[in-house]
DNA sequence: TCGATGTATCGACTATCTTCGATGCATCGA
DNA sequence: TCGATGCATCGAAGATAGTCGATACATCGA
């Protein structure tokens, strides 16, 4: 059910979000969770994720998107393709329009792996 | 004791980390969550985090970590200096050595915001 | 069928980031 | 005091990312 959610990384959300302080993470699991923290160190695109979350249904067109973030519809649809990529929203194209939404699965993958482990 | 750890942000975690599901974010609120996840966008500064909260006292100097990232000794000082100002590790001189360990509050900080708040 | 509308893609330009070698500064041991 | 060591800063080069206008594609209504 959340199989496109993560792209990136198939199914498996551990792939992505591999615990940041329980050991030394190899290369290629470092280079996965940069590749989702990279997708929010923008704050156009943070915004986004935000202005979409907090949307009547939580959704939300490009053309909702555009005004409000105060860019131009190519730009706003560019961010929107590098959240997609990196799971952290969702695309439902109906009819004319494209609808976001955020995807709880991955943020919560995420937010798991900043988490310490005390030990 | 963590008045330090977010020097972008002075004391207050909040200010960094508003919830990014809760409601939409303005710019400022969005640029200081983006800059803290810019931060966490190299895979190097992922992997460094990670060493350093694997290692040994849970802390770690540039020496120790120039061979295992395979980087050389000014870029490593350079990706740690992004790292402390993001606030998500400290540093403390000791002689000649500069011994980093990371910031748990603000890991956590940053885990809280990606939570969604669901309702 | 045709124009209008919503999105995505392309190409180009600019800004920012990553990386390194060279160098400066501070500390330690002899 | 002097050389060695650890780290930060500087300046430059190459790579990457953000932005826009132009344009292509698909859908909808007339």
């Amino acid at each position: 059910m959340t199989g496109t959610a993560l792209p990136l990384l198939g199914e498996d959300f551990a792939a992505c979000c591999s615990p940041l302080t329980a050991g030394a993470l190899d290369e290629d699991a470092a280079e996965r969770l940069a590749r989702v923290f990279r997708a929010l160190g923008d704050r156009h695109r943070v915004r986004l994720l935000s202005m979409i979350a907090a949307a009547d249904g939580g959704e939300a067109c490009i053309c909702d998107l555009t005004a409000p973030v105060g860019l131009t519809q190519p730009t706003v649809s560019h961010h929107m393709k590098l959240l997609a990529e990196a799971g952290l929203v969702t695309r439902d194209q109906r009819g004319k329009w494209a609808y976001y939404r955020v995807a709880p699965a991955a943020l919560l993958a995420l937010s798991d792996s900043l988490r310490v482990t005390s030990g």
